[in-house]
DNA sequence: CGAGGTGTTGAAAGTGCTCAAATGGCGTGG
DNA sequence: CCACGCCATTTGAGCACTTTCAACACCTCG
């Protein structure tokens, strides 16, 4: 339990490496990050580290520069429920400029992470003043709210090797769909926990999708020959097929 | 499948009856809708007619003067995945503006339903021009996603019975903890449809929830004399707990 | 080598779903 | 008013899928 306050500032590179780099997922594009350049930190977070908790006062929001976050909720029974799992030019906390000034989840960093710290008063200020961001904004949220709307129905329709065929799908790249090669990006248990099952039952969904779709996995490797089996198998009953457009 | 284009305009009071109400909840706020009245327009639906499908062009949002919506998405083999049921007050649609001006999903009128149709051209000139419709519409995204969240987790953590539990609680006037009548909004099929269980599943969490937390349900009446009793029952492993704040 | 973390496997229990059938309310035509 | 049919709801039985609990394999690190 260790404050938030006590992390060091590392490094003060600032805006040194925002500029490379390509359009962002589900986040808010990196251009309107740039703009936000000057007031940033660079702060370093190491595995397993807290970076905030839920209802404490927001006074930063974070963009990834490196490392692999986590967004939770604590339960009432102790237990906690991922909400997403974060990776690079990802951007979080932001969200607590509509919620009071308060987080709405808990973030931790998964493995050594190095985040850009921003405060959110600039933020607000630049989306009253500057219809540019508020609109990155509003364009990113409406992105993210879809791709809970797919979760949502993925929940409810697929079953855990579908889910997790699914998982498999969005890591291969978008122009190849033969004898794909791809790495899973965190270990296995947190796989599981970002969807929302059980080790085992991951392991066993794996031990189906090996029979199902002649996919291969040893360690975090996974080949893939015939990407058209895999999204038969997974996407035969949802609403979206694959190639997902995001 | 009656044609979207087919249905005819048959009343035209415009501002009229927007201007009496309160807060919205997790949509745009009325006062915002307020500013777009003059380029509104009063349209009737019928039950089980459908408002717009899927992927269709979006010329109009909607603000739902009374009636009730169903919003879904098509699945693949033929069922549809229910994303919500709107009331009075709600908007939808508007999301088509980050869409490429195209249906996220398809809608349609589950009762007779009176709606107010609204230009997406009209929005998104106000979303451009004026910061606070785009606040607006930040503040009302970002509750969705909220709820939305929770709704993943409540899928998660909860079981049935605990789920149609959090939605009676939902229904509880706030400020009443005790003997509480309430009607539910709309027939238990779809309910069950709404909180993603089979018709059975719904009706077999009645009962479960009868015997343990002692709330009597006849036809549509239902009757609870401790809130406390249910909310525990209902709430005691989530991250959130009664009486909710949205 | 031993400890701890990660991943896998087996067996049993729990939960929701499917299918089938019964019940009950309600409006229509007689 | 009654019989009929339709639809929503309930109930039962069996099944499919996921979790739980327990045990074990594997790997890395000291």
């Amino acid at each position: 339990m260790t404050s938030i306050r006590s992390k060091i500032f590392v490094n003060n590179t600032k805006a040194a490496d925002l500029s490379k780099s390509n359009q962002l997922l589900h986040s808010i594009p990196e251009e309107i990050i740039n703009m936000f350049a000057n007031s940033a930190n660079i702060k370093f977070y190491q595995k397993g580290q807290s970076i905030y908790f839920e209802e404490e006062d927001a006074e930063f929001f974070y963009f990834i520069k490196s490392g692999l976050v986590k967004l939770f909720h604590q339960t009432m029974d102790g237990d906690e429920s991922i909400i997403d799992i974060l990776t690079h030019k990802h951007v979080f906390g932001e969200d607590a400029i509509f919620n009071n000034d308060t987080y709405e989840n808990s973030s931790e960093a998964v493995e050594d992470t190095e985040l850009l710290i921003i405060p959110t008063s600039v933020l607000k200020e630049q989306i009253n003043s500057n219809p540019k961001v508020a609109l990155a904004m509003l364009s990113s949220m409406s992105k993210r709210r879809k791709m809970q709307e797919r979760e949502i129905e993925h929940l409810t329709i697929q079953n855990a090797p579908q889910r997790v065929g699914c998982f498999l799908l969005r890591l291969c790249p978008k122009n190849k769909d033969k004898n794909i090669v791809i790495n899973l990006p965190y270990d296995k248990t947190l796989i599981a926990a970002r969807l929302r099952m059980k080790p085992e039952t991951f392991s066993r969904s794996i031990n189906t999708l090996r029979q199902v779709t002649k996919i291969r996995i040893r360690g975090s490797r996974v080949e893939i020959d015939n990407i058209q089996q895999l999204s038969d198998f997974s996407c035969g009953t949802c609403s979206s097929t694959y190639p997902y457009k995001d």
